[in-house]
DNA sequence: CTGAAAGCGCTTACAG
DNA sequence: CTGAAAGCGCTTACAG
């Protein structure tokens, strides 16, 4: 098995010196165009690249970044992942991806990221305990909390604003004049639900009106069946307000099938805006995350490096319109 | 900034040599108990993990695994993309991850791979040039194709058999005495479209009967408005096969808006068998590919190691009726 | 079972 | 602008 080829053996066949070869490849490194172009062309013939591993342990900069993802069937999450990627190359960055089960993400599952050093952390839509993130920032590893809230978490946090957007729905919803008003939730452990809940139910308590709630989590079937099982059972609301999109086509599959007219009898409304919600079939009127923002805003973040800071970014994001609302 | 502690630091404070702290974390080293005990614990205490950097370089195994993925909204490669990192973890591989854009990747876009040393390239979905194919081999990096083939790629391949699916799909339609056939496709420049077409159009040319055609490209959107095109030009099909699982969900909702009972009217079959097929508003009937055994034997082959093998794997998947059809 | 030492392939002061 | 040399943090023959 043939190994790779090194600036060693670029610099023999260059008849450079091995610094030389280096310093070729670092743009910022006076090396006349004459000697870089020579060096170029020849690695260019020969394949050769840096070697990643050896940079990275003499810089102590990986250019790795590890993102932790816990899929839960939710399209939102590959875009946030594709767009993290693509963007993060444009920095010099490759990603290590994992994916993790649990709501908390547990240390020998990011154990991977530690040891490959990589530059930081983002975690999304899960969260990990205070104590590990202890452990990483004293580790020199900053963590990111991508669409995950917690107060008593030392680490920066980018997200979008749950409650000012739950709480526009809930205005729109009351604006209306609907008297019947349903929240189907998501996972009752994540912060994106808790915001979410009190947002839109805050609302509606200050004007002295009660909403109902069915318990969901973030799936389209349960959304579904549970919604179902609500109508049958006789309930008739004038609006609902799904925790998320997968959840709130749910909810419309489950009101259509009852035979009810969205929107004239039922308002419906999402959370996210998937590529879904905009198929010619559903046309979910929902509240869309400005994912491009809060990923840029992450990477700024990261870029800064700073460990010490405890940002708690919120991005607002707006509605939009599609045929589940009547406006 | 503070660097993290080396194996040299544990030495020190456990009262050893450097070569005893690596060897204290080889399960296969020889290190009396007592000893590893002692140097485990005060690792443990300072939060000490090798550093796989330095280790990929002097070992020359990164013990990485780059994926490149071509997302097209299909849920399936998801799936793919878990399964495939919680597998590799396993067997002790992290996974670098990058999200492409074309069809065909171009060497820039996996040039993060070949420097950080990656072990293999897994490739989904998408396919390489077999010049790029060469030069990774010349840099020892085999390279896997993940449910895409291609005659003139020198490189392991791992499919679904595509043309013992769709020959089976054709056969189920010709012996429920279907006559006016449509196949909705995928991307003409995918070999998952070609061998999908070519199984299921090939059997009923045996028989001398004739399918239609109508060209999508794996996207819902696609599927659903050229389907709803045809349906309302009065073509009336008895049996319909999409490409994909998301294809056929497009035409489903299609033949669903026109208001053609299904499948007393018109049966559908679509492939993958992705999550959302089983969605209670759905229910499609599907051909299951079997992600499973696909990613076991990836791995098999990966472990292998065996560079200048050329084998096609192809794995036979199975109907799974829901109630698209009727049988 | 343990230690001293070489070396993986780079970057980067230092010197000229 | 270029080269010789040190060193990043490991693994692994080699010797004892």
């Amino acid at each position: 098995m043939r190994k790779k080829i090194s600036s060693d053996q670029i610099a023999e066949l260059a008849q450079v010196s091995q610094s030389t070869v280096s310093r070729a490849f670092d743009p910022d490194s006076n090396v006349s165009a004459k000697t870089r172009k020579k060096v170029l062309d020849i690695a260019n013939e020969f394949n050769y690249k840096p070697n990643a591993l050896a940079r990275g342990l003499i810089t102590n900069k990986s250019k790795l970044i590890g993102i932790a993802m816990k899929e839960k069937q939710n399209p939102f999450y590959y875009e946030v992942l594709s767009l993290f990627t693509q963007k993060l190359k444009d920095h010099g960055f490759s990603v290590l991806f994992v994916h993790t089960e649990n709501e908390e993400i547990q240390q020998e599952e990011i154990a991977k990221f530690w040891e490959y050093n990589v530059e930081a952390i983002i975690v999304t839509d899960a969260f990990l305990s205070s104590d590990l993130v202890k452990k990483l920032k004293n580790a020199n590893i900053p963590v990111i909390l991508f669409n995950r809230e917690n107060e008593d978490l030392q680490c920066n946090t980018v997200s979008s604003d749950n409650i000012y957007a739950s709480q526009s729905i809930a205005k729109y919803f009351y604006n209306k004049k609907h008297k019947k008003i349903l929240y189907v939730s998501g996972n009752h452990n994540t912060s994106t639900n808790r915001d979410r809940f009190y947002g839109f139910n805050s609302f509606f308590k200050q004007k002295n009106e009660e909403i109902e709630v069915i318990k969901g989590d973030y799936t389209f079937e349960t959304a579904y069946q549970l919604t179902l099982d609500y109508l049958k059972a006789g309930n008739i609301p004038d609006a609902i307000f799904g925790a998320n999109d997968i959840t709130a086509l749910g909810v419309l599959e489950a009101v259509k099938e009852i035979g009810l007219n969205i929107p004239d009898e039922v308002e419906i409304i999402g959370f996210d805006d998937i590529k879904m919600a905009s198929w010619p079939n559903y046309q979910l009127t929902t509240w869309s995350q400005p994912l491009e923002t809060m990923v840029n805003e992450t990477i700024k973040i990261l870029l800064k490096g700073d460990l010490n800071t405890n940002r708690r970014i919120k991005i607002k994001g707006n509605f939009k319109f599609r045929s589940t609302t009547s406006n």
